[in-house]
DNA sequence: TACTATTTAATTTTT
DNA sequence: TTAAATAGTA
């Protein structure tokens, strides 16, 4: 056995890790040390050395992205394809389970999957139904309770109320929301997770089954398992089975997800005899950017610990602007990306991070000025996009009738003259009688209605109907074809002014080819309109109908994460914005911006510039702040500040400024200026505006968690 | 029912 | 600033 292409190119810390004996292994692997290579190549090593046959194989990863190219590197490496190798996402893998499970997991065969903005809708609707007022139970915080609560595994009747009312409220909402979900047979993300860890856990067949079929389980992006993850990886594994997971506990950055670092720990503890290995040596930045890395994360107390080296290039020094505004700040950057274009370099291979989207506005005008293309990740994915939704939401339908989200989602679109009042009526007979919105038709059809809604909603049925039986015995893309056609949404849409009407017309064609291109296996037992709709809900798809071309990458802090550009813009670096206003009261929520930072920097190859502006415009008022407290903890040797050369225009709101320079003179108060108030206690002024008596100050108070605007003049604050 | 005016709130988002 | 959601009007 020729083991040669499996080892070569490896280091003997990553050759180490991928000829571990079959034990539980923990790899811990600093950012750019190779981390899916040593998976990848750990899987061949299996297969082709160790003889495991692909089938007791599981390899589980975060996102669809990372699972195909898993899969694909794999292949490669072995020169074949490993068919029946189970290669997918946690919620891919539980969805799978689910699906040759239904029966034992309690759900109907025809099971949907929603995504949080279904889930949203159903919350919402809920609420109403509850007759509960939207303004003191943000609908947002409910599925933020609901989704929270399933991460960690637990169902309504697990949770203590604790003798809260207010929590105690929020139970009942999760129990009725739950009991919605089943009669629709629907399936929310974290329920996915929930739902297949309960299947193995009540099923001890079935998981004698699993175990016996999977002996090595390998785990990518260990650090950003959640409870429940955890839970079903330790269950699959049993006594027998070998997990291999990999992470950076330097790198999590999705606690606010639900994501638990500790798991690292619990790991060494809940498997014995684990055999630790750590990946060190960095093989994709400069020494001067792994440097900089190094020393900020080294301000967390909360580490595994380790060291990144590298044996590449010093590298150039880390450029530091410092912009008035944030205008100023974009045209800086646009200049020396211009710059390095001009020199031959790709646009694909820099990018521009920023910590929360709304940032990206003003770096895509000064790019639109200067003609370079580019691209912003994060956007509305193709299956998120309205139109395609509710196309969706038609098939759907006709899959399972009882689907109440898809149902009122299009009973009156395109319009059809069923208004408010009549779905309310349907609503109350619904509720009243515990059955879905399309069984309450038949009832209310033959009650009170007047006669011009029972025609319309009688119209709405046949169509459903028409559409059920029609398409029948037709394939997937003449089905979805036939059922957009039927619906006439092409029409509704034609009358949308603008070209946006027209984008969402193209975009509908756009899922006929979808449909079309879509892959059915017909060996398995789901129907292909199913095995579509859920595949449209687990992988929404990034920019399907996009053209690819050589363009300047933009993107948020997280969303950047696994990936690497030779040249690197980290904007927007202000206390307040990065660490963000709401993560800097506690220690673990600034620790993981400062994980977020170091994610940011190690992206960076070559160079890396971080730029911050003095003012900037935040929701159409003027903030002034301070650099990000992350600049400091680099070490000044690996910086080198840029300053303006020549003296610019005055920033754009120049009024706004001698107004407030004005008020601060006048009432002594400045920003960063510490004060006592007699209620809220200590806190720092953070912002201020308008003039004379009117002028408020937004101060940070020490005691109470967030900020608040108060009126100088009611306020009677000490200055300290 | 559909359009327009007003109000409100504003991190990050793998699935 | 702005986008989205709601309330009010034709």
């Amino acid at each position: 056995m020729d083991v040669t292409p499996i080892l070569d190119g490896l280091n003997d810390v990553q050759r180490q890790a991928v000829t571990a004996p079959p034990k539980p292994a923990l790899i811990i692997a600093g950012a750019g040390s190779g981390k899916t290579r040593v998976l990848v190549h750990r899987a061949a090593w299996l297969i082709e050395v160790e003889h495991v046959s692909p089938q007791s194989l599981l390899a589980v990863t975060f996102t669809n992205k990372a699972a195909t190219e898993m899969r694909g590197r794999i292949e490669t490496l072995l020169k074949i394809p490993v068919q029946n190798l189970w290669i997918g996402t946690f919620h891919g893998l539980a969805h799978r389970m689910l699906r040759l499970h239904w029966q034992e997991a309690g759900l109907s065969k025809n099971f949907q999957i929603i995504d949080s903005d279904d889930q949203l809708r159903i919350i919402k609707r809920l609420l109403k139904n509850l007759d509960v007022d939207e303004n003191q139970w943000a609908p947002k915080e409910i599925q933020w309770f609901i989704n929270g609560q399933k991460d960690e595994g637990f169902r309504p009747k697990d949770i203590n109320d604790e003798g809260d009312l207010n929590r105690k409220q929020l139970i009942s909402f999760y129990d009725s929301y739950e009991k919605i979900c089943q009669r629709g047979s629907l399936v929310d993300f974290a329920e996915l997770l929930l739902r297949a860890h309960e299947l193995l856990r009540e099923n001890k067949n079935l998981l004698q089954n699993y175990h016996r079929r999977f002996r090595h389980l390998l785990v990518d992006e260990f650090q950003d398992t959640n409870a429940i993850q955890y839970s079903w990886l330790k269950l699959l594994a049993g006594d027998k089975g070998v997990p291999f997971v990999v992470g950076d506990d330097d790198q999590s950055i999705y606690q606010w997800r639900g994501a638990r670092v500790e798991h690292i720990n619990h790991f060494q503890k809940d498997f014995t005899d684990t055999n630790i290995i750590k990946l060190e040596q960095n093989y994709r930045s400069t020494e001067t950017i792994l440097n900089a890395a190094n020393a900020v994360i080294s301000n967390n107390n909360s580490r595994v610990g380790k060291n990144l080296w590298t044996e590449g290039n010093v590298g150039e020094s880390i450029k530091v602007y410092s912009a008035y505004n944030e205008r100023d700040e974009s045209d800086f950057i646009v200049n020396r990306l211009r710059e390095w274009i001009d020199q031959g370099n790709a646009r694909t291979d820099s990018a521009i991070l920023y910590r929360s989207n709304a940032q990206s506005r003003v770096l895509e005008e000064s790019l639109i000025n200067a003609q370079i293309p580019y691209k912003i990740y994060g956007g509305l994915r193709f299956f998120e996009r309205s139109e395609i939704k509710d196309a969706l939401a038609y098939l759907r339908l006709i899959s399972n009738q009882d689907d109440d989200s898809s149902f009122e989602r299009i009973v009156n679109k395109p319009t059809r003259g069923i208004g408010a009042r009549t779905i309310e009526i349907l609503r109350n007979y619904s509720r009243e009688n515990a059955c879905s919105l399309w069984q309450a038709t038949d009832a209310i059809l033959n009650q009170s209605l007047s006669n011009r809604a029972k025609k319309s909603l009688n119209e709405f049925i046949l169509l459903i109907r028409r559409m059920t039986s029609e398409v029948e015995n037709m394939n997937l893309h003449d089905t979805v074809d036939h059922v957009i056609h039927l619906s006439t949404l092409v029409n509704f849409y034609k009358k949308e002014k603008g070209d946006k009407g027209e984008t969402r017309i193209e975009n509908l064609a756009e899922l006929v080819s979808a449909a079309k291109s879509f892959e059915i296996d017909v060996s398995e037992d789901i129907s292909p309109l199913d095995k579509f709709l859920s595949h449209a809900a687990l992988e929404a798809g990034e920019g399907q109908a996009e053209t690819w071309e050589d363009c300047v990458q933009l993107m948020t802090m997280h969303s950047v994460k696994g990936l690497e550009f030779p040249l690197i813009f980290m904007c927007g670096m202000e206390d307040g914005l990065f660490p963000h206003q709401r993560s800097i009261a506690d220690s673990s929520g600034l620790e993981e911006e400062r994980r977020l930072c170091y994610v940011g920097i190690t992206r960076a190859k070559q160079i890396l510039y971080i730029t911050y502006a003095e003012q900037r415009r935040l929701h159409g008022i003027d903030n002034f702040s301070q650099p990000s407290r992350f600049i400091s903890e680099i070490p000044n040797e690996y910086i080198e500040e840029i300053r303006p050369k020549v003296q610019r225009v005055l920033p754009v709101h120049s009024n706004n400024i001698k107004q407030k320079m004005y008020t601060e003179n006048e009432l002594g108060i400045k920003l960063g200026q510490r004060v006592h108030h007699k209620k809220f206690g200590d806190g720092v002024i953070l912002n201020c505006e308008g003039q004379g008596a009117s002028t408020r100050v937004e101060v940070n108070f020490e005691q109470s968690s967030g900020t608040k605007w108060l009126v100088l003049s009611y306020a009677n604050l000490d200055l300290m």
